[in-house]
Parts: structure tokens; sequence; C-alpha cells
DNA sequence: ACGTTTTTCGAATGATATTTCTATTTTTTG
DNA sequence: CAAAAAATAGAAATATCATTCGAAAAACGT
């Protein structure tokens, strides 16, 4: 184990705070060991542990001690620290192009629609209702059958919610009216099943009708909604508020898929573990 | 030696290049590697062979067939590329914020989907091909009537986007092959017509038949997807690469979106302006 | 539909990287 | 200054990784 009081650093953050708090006194090996990840990170991030010990002069086998004193069990674990920080930071591609003041419509347009999505994913953080969410999770993970409900600005999420949960394996039925069969298909729904239902306002489609009937046939009713002036919100069991901004009257589905998926995840994690 | 009459890519860019430039077909498998090293070159650099395969959802010595087609030894050569355009470009200590160690499981799910949407849509900002989106505009606004196609993931994609281009008056078709009617629809079109296609890997949707069909009747075809690679790109006439990041291997569909109803809004902007 | 060529898979092999161990050197302490 | 403790270097052992190769599958052309 360490042989430091340290519990073993889990990030490259905080294993930098503990070099620089300067409560470690090495002897001069790792030291040098120290003085060397901490001026080379990439090369320790990138390189094996010969390659980084010959560009810190010291023997690989040092390296590996110094990985355990901070509770690893070799450098190979070490080096995952490196390694994590350095994901997903791929250089870009230097067009060394300047943030110009967008002088194209279009281009400003899309800039706020990025923006739009930004600031709603950005929503999610704060204020987030977790009971709300696990307990969502909970109905839909005991339901025999999932139906996905949702229309007009809703659809897109709710096609993508369906296909999800298909290609995980859970079973639901997406109520999309082709054929004017909606009605017919919840009129199908048993106190076995839970509706999964997307409404946004305005609440004018039949989406409020469909979840009543389900209601009425005593399913499990989740909802992802917007407001609490929602009509589903006095028919669900729990519901989840989740604000898309717009810009230019169009709006966001950023937040809501984001919500989404999480809630398949769950759903798919509750049920398999 | 190279099975390619070119000489072997000596940096990232060239072979990046190359790539791109399409004069390259690969089978299936090489196709996907393509593909991956394409988007995650991170992981690349970053990663042994068995998880580089692993992910990109290959055998590894698929990959070291991948690199001797380009005239390397083996896997290692090639990957040398890629550390060697990483190294140097260690990430900035990100703003000290704190993390809040997420104790839950699901809300830890939630968190990284919202990053995955969040970098997506960071990516829109670097590296956007506005000339391409501009023509797009074009086409699509002088055309009578547009054909939005999209399955699979790109089926949500599609939806909102026939929806919006309706809510504005813009008259469009959703292919959605309810009734398998699909090949019938597109069998109408003419060359006064335009399609809006949306595709993402892997491609193994009937999306490719469809827009050959179109392009066989000479409309215009305009197309959102994630890669060059993608069997779309040589049917059209302009193309976005729009790339999407997942969260265990659920994919955000934000950047699409955003794109999406940036390019419903130029066509809106174009008509009526 | 058949035979040929190309592509893929997966196990076996060879190479390399990592870790452990011990003799030796350096540092610390009485 | 000597003895004990700690640290180090280097080699040996182990684990992991990268590559090769032949059989099976798929794609292609006739």
């Amino acid at each position: 184990m360490a042989a430091l009081g340290y519990t073993k650093p889990q990030t490259y953050e905080e294993l930098r705070a503990v070099l620089s708090s300067g409560t470690v006194h090495f002897p001069k090996r790792l030291r040098q060991v120290a003085i060397f990840l901490w001026q080379h990170p990439s090369e320790v991030a990138l390189g094996t542990i010969a390659q980084v010990a010959d560009q810190a002069g010291v023997q690989p086998s040092t390296l590996v001690r110094f990985a355990q004193i901070f509770g690893y069990s070799g450098f190979s674990d070490f080096q995952a620290l490196f390694k994590d920080r350095m994901k997903g930071s791929w250089p870009d591609p230097q067009g060394s192009q300047e943030k110009a003041p967008e002088p194209n419509a279009n281009l400003h347009f899309l800039n706020g629609m990025v923006g739009a999505c930004q600031a709603s994913l950005g929503r999610i953080g704060t204020g987030f209702d977790v009971d709300s969410f696990e307990t969502m999770i909970d109905h839909l993970a005991a339901a025999e059958l999932i139906y996905v409900i949702g229309s007009k600005r809703a659809f897109p999420v709710t096609t993508y919610l369906s296909l999800t949960l298909s290609q995980q394996g859970v079973r639901n039925v997406l109520v999309d009216n082709v054929g004017s069969t909606a009605l017919d298909q919840v009129g199908c729904i048993t106190p076995r099943d839970a509706v999964l239902a997307v409404s946004f306002s305005p609440y004018n489609s039949i989406t409020p009708d469909l979840v009543a009937v389900a209601h009425e046939r005593r399913a499990r009713i989740v909802t992802i909604t917007d407001s609490t002036f929602s009509p589903l919100v006095k028919l669900s069991d729990t519901w989840l508020e989740v604000v898309e901004q717009d810009f230019g009257g169009f709006r966001s589905l950023a937040a809501s898929l984001a919500v989404g998926m999480a809630l398949v995840h769950g759903v798919v994690a509750q049920r398999t573990g």
C-alpha cells in the first residue's frame, strides 16, 4: 500500500497537488522522477517505461518504485493517470482561425443555436431532481412493457429513446400514431406496463389524451416535460422538468435527449445489474 | 512495401489527407478502422493495439494489416504518427474547478452524456466548413420539394428537420419508410427537387440505397454525415462533416440537430429574403 | 451457380515491456 | 567512525503486447 499517509491520487490533478504541496521529500533519484513528470507529462503518457526512464535519466525500476510509493501496483497503473488526462484533448487542426466576429448571418444563427443547446445542457447541472430521476428509472425498469409517447417536437426524442431502448434489449412500443392507431395502441396498456411520455409546451398535441387513457388503465406513468403546468404532471407518478432554450424560435432538444439517454442507461443497468 | 502508389505518410496530416482524398477504397473491416482512427485519434495514440482494436470493433491483426497497407512494418510504427502529433500538446490546467465527485452511478452517466453533447457542439466551432454549409442552403432553397432521408440514429434528426421545415412553410417529404414505401417515394423525385440526407456510421441502413436512387434521378443531394467514408459522400453535391461524441456507447445528436436547425433557418431566410 | 480471389478471423509465435529480486552503494544515526 | 537503514542499479523472470500465418468466410467475376 501507499507508503504515505495519503490515499493514492485518482487524477493527474491530485497527483500534481501532492507533488507541489512539498510535504513529500524524495531521495535523489525519486526526486529526479518527480521533476521529470512534472515537466514532461506528455512523454510519460505516450512513452514506454524504458523510454521515460531513459529520458528522466533513471532506471525503469525506479519508476516502478515511484509509482508504488503512491500506492499503485506499478508503472502501468500510474501511467493511466497521464493517459486519462490527455485523452480527448487532440490538438486541433492548426487552422489558426481567429474567432472572427461572425459576418455571416447563417453562421451567426448556427452559433446561436449551439449556444442554446449548451445553455440547455448547462441547466441540467443545476436543480436537477435526482430523486425523481431515480424513481423514474425504478418504474421503467419494473415495467413489463414500456410505451413511449411524444408528438411534434417531442417526437424526435421519443424515436431516439425507442431506438436506444430496443438496441439495449428493452422491449418497448413507440406510439407514433401512424395510421391514427395511437388510441388503440394505448388501449392495450395494462397496469404492469409503464409509459414514458415526453411533452413540451404548448401542450396541444394528443399526448395528454393518450397519457390520460394510460392513466385510467392504471399504468405507471413517468414524464419528461418543461414546466409544472404541463397537463401530464397531474397524470404522472413521477416527472422531471427539462427546460430547453430556444434561439430565434428554434428550440434545442439537446437536454431532453441527454436526460433520455441517461434514463435508458439507468433502466438497462437496473435490469441487468 | 506499400500496396498503394503512395509513399507512406510521414505525418498524421499526410495520413489524413490520403484518407480523405477518397482515392483509397477499403473493404468493410479496414474501412471501419479508417473511420475509427479518423474520429478517435487520441485513443489510437494512447491505447494498446488490443484496446484500439476492441474499441474499433475489429481484430488486432486487422490493425496491423491496415498499417501495412500504408507501408508501415506494423501497428507500432503506425501508432508513432499519432503519438508524435499528440506530443507536446498537454492539455491546459483546467480552471481548477473541483469536479464534485459523483456518488451516484446514474447521475455520473448523465453528466458524461451532457459532456459528450457539449463536446460535440464544441467541435462545430473548429474546422466547420462554411462554404459547404452555404452551398447546402443554396441547393435546398432552390429546390421545388425537399426530401428528408435518414434512418436509425439519424431518424430523430430527420423527423425534427421535417417538422421544423413544415412549421416554417417549407414543403418537404420525410422519407420514413412506413409501409416500406420509401423506394416508391424516392422514385417520384425529379431533377428540380433536393434531398437532405443524414447518415452516421455504421452506414448499413437503407439510406445509401435511397440516396443512390435520388442521385440517378438527378436531384440535388446534400448530406450531413460523420466522416468522408460515408457512402453518401460520393453521391452528394455538397456534404458536411458533423462528428458526434459518445459516452458509454450512447451517442449524442446535439451537434447534428444544431446544424440541421441552422440549415432550416438558412433556407427559410433565403426563400423569404 | 461455380470457381477464384480477396478479406477476415483467431490461435500460435516471437518480441517487448513491466515487474520483481538481490547485490551493491549511498545515506543516516548512534 | 562504524553499523544499520534506505535507496539504487541491473539482471532475471513474468506478463503483456504485437505480429505472423493458415484456415475459414466473404466478395467478386465469369
